[in-house]
DNA sequence: ATGAACATTTGAAACGTTTACAATGGCGGA
DNA sequence: TCCGCCATTGTAAACGTTTCAAATGTTCAT
């Protein structure tokens, strides 16, 4: 088998210097037709491939950029980097993926890979984008990065995220006004997610408005933290769903929890959202299909990937003032969030 | 700012030549602690950072893989991804994502880019394994290659499934077992996925099946083709849910398709399993969590995605026959299938 | 003292591109 | 005829590595 071919046999075969074939690649308008015809049959003849790995070694800009995000496992992730991926196709652009499985340490490891990589720029999920390693090395570097669904509190990087606090004030209140009257959060934990920590925030602040602004006779905000991965909620979640203290309503900090939550009701025999009323955030696809169709602060996961892209190439090209931007989230008209129980006691 | 460091810079800075900062990194064994001491300290002082693409150059190998698959929106994808990802981290590999939304050319786009980058090899899932572009592509370069998901019929190449006949015959028969008569399959187009139409025939079969071997009175077996991304079924469905050929059973050959057939359902007035009774293939996280829990043909996917990763790995290190692997499903015992419902005449 | 054997290090040539610069040749105007 | 201009093409030097062969220095038995 021959070795691979390269400019050089090509531009042998077509009996021109390596210059020109390189004309003919990148700028064949420079080249009389009559050349680029040549050029291009003996490519053709010889099945050449242009190296991307000499490209880049010669070239400012490799035309790539790395993503990070914490797993595929989550939806929510894999919907954004679908996005990512589209619009890195449409510019031609190549990806490399990588994912912390919530880890900073791994976080930090998968960046210096890309960054070793030479990529133009990176789209990163952090767990916690304040007082991050992996920003204060990719700002020493300067190296162009977009952050994506977190929401950093120093303003000097760009980001793309729907406001995390907000979303959770919202869908708390979508139960405050429903009757409820104890609720708890289910969430990730705190290290792991700043997400998770900031719709956490905006679900107290929501009950702490309503106790002190409109007079609700609110009790105090709980929280129940689960694991990363954790998909059996049942045990976690009895403390809080039974006895004279248990709840009527949880605010999760995701979808999949949600839908993990709604499964663990089940098994205690109470029924969403005639026993227990259940509200997500991310609004993954599959939460309209369900029953009972998912009440979540639903944010335009897919488009916030290509958004993040657009704004990551404008920074690549030297857009100096990193922007953020907070898009709207919608509260999807769900069936799992109803009117509170009415005092009757709890079951069991 | 000062440029880049190179190797050089850290020759300069450690007094030696760059052949032995490059022998510090690459096995540091072979020279003396005291010299990789200072060369280390030299690396660290100008944060010099190898640059990939110029070793990429050189060597023969690129320690990358390529990874196709037709959306990251499908979690069964996602996942098999995140099986991926997580085995080329701990090989130290840099993985190259791309997506070809089920479209051919696509994908043949996709791969092209793959190999410009010169990854040492590829994992795919093709809209059709046999006789496709690509893989003819990759057979005469030469590249080693898994196919995820796929089952081709040509026996030289390698990959990674589940039975996917096998996997709809059983979720199938479970439903014959139940007391089911009338069936209908609901599933992709077959130009965009060979596993829809593999899926099909062992639907088909095990209707033929019973038929025959145990004389059931099975009504032919019928199908309702979707295209991708398709989450509305309701129209869709009508004339499978309702009037006098009602089925009583939809086996669907996608997990998404099975809990938006469920939703579809429930829009009739439908319940599942008491109307209705519905399966999936897949496995899908989210499929245990709903209610009805999804029975289903589970095949175990983020595994699947790192044997691949494995079995790309032997190939690359020049395993000569490409072996493939049929992994076994497993049908999850899920709340959606029940039994039929008797000879009532249909709602409306 | 001599040279063999060895440990350590170096010089230099790739790898496949891009690109600044130089060379070539044809042409029209003076 | 000569000159300059333009279009076209070619030459050669990078880019940052790896690695082979060669050089240097050290140790040790003779």
């Amino acid at each position: 088998m021959t070795p691979k071919p390269t400019m050089r046999t090509v531009a042998a075969k077509a009996g021109v210097s390596i210059a020109t074939v390189s004309r003919v690649i990148n700028c064949p308008d420079e080249v009389p037709t009559e050349t680029v015809e040549r050029v291009r049959a003996a490519m053709a003849y010889l099945k050449y491939r242009p190296n991307m790995n000499g490209r880049r070694l010669k070239m400012a800009q490799t035309r790539s950029v790395g993503v990070l995000v914490p797993t595929m496992a989550n939806p929510v992730f894999a919907t954004s980097v679908q996005g990512i991926a589209q619009a890195a196709h449409e510019d031609g652009l190549t990806v490399l993926l990588t994912s912390s499985e919530y880890d900073p340490e791994r976080e930090l490891g998968a960046v210096s890979t890309l960054l070793n990589n030479r990529v133009d720029g990176l789209i990163l999920t952090l767990a916690n984008a304040d007082d991050n390693r992996v920003i204060d090395l990719l700002i020493s570097e300067n190296i162009p990065f977009v952050l994506l669904f977190n929401q950093p509190s120093r303003t000097d990087v760009a980001s793309i995220s729907v406001d995390n606090a907000k979303s959770a004030y919202d869908i708390t209140q979508a139960m405050i006004a429903q009757g409820h009257r104890k609720l708890a959060m289910v969430a990730g934990r705190f290290e792991s997610s700043d997400r998770s920590r900031q719709r956490y925030d905006g679900f107290c602040q929501a009950i702490n408005d309503a106790h002190q602004k409109d007079g609700a006779a609110m009790a105090a905000p709980r929280l129940c933290q689960v694991g990363f991965g954790e998909t059996d909620l049942e045990g976690i979640l009895e403390s809080f769903l039974t006895g004279p203290d248990a709840v009527t309503g949880l605010v999760c900090s995701t979808d999949m929890l949600a839908i993990a939550a709604i499964s663990a009701c089940r098994t205690y025999g109470l029924s969403v959202p005639g026993d227990v009323s259940v509200g997500g955030i991310d609004g993954i696809a599959v939460g309209g299909l369900i029953t009972p169709k998912l009440c979540s602060a639903v944010q335009p996961t897919q488009k916030m990937g290509q958004q993040a892209l657009a704004f990551l190439l404008g920074l690549i090209r030297g857009q100096t003032e990193p922007q953020s931007l907070l898009l709207p989230h919608q509260l999807s008209t769900g069936e799992s969030i109803g009117p509170a129980r009415h005092q009757s006691s709890p079951r069991l």
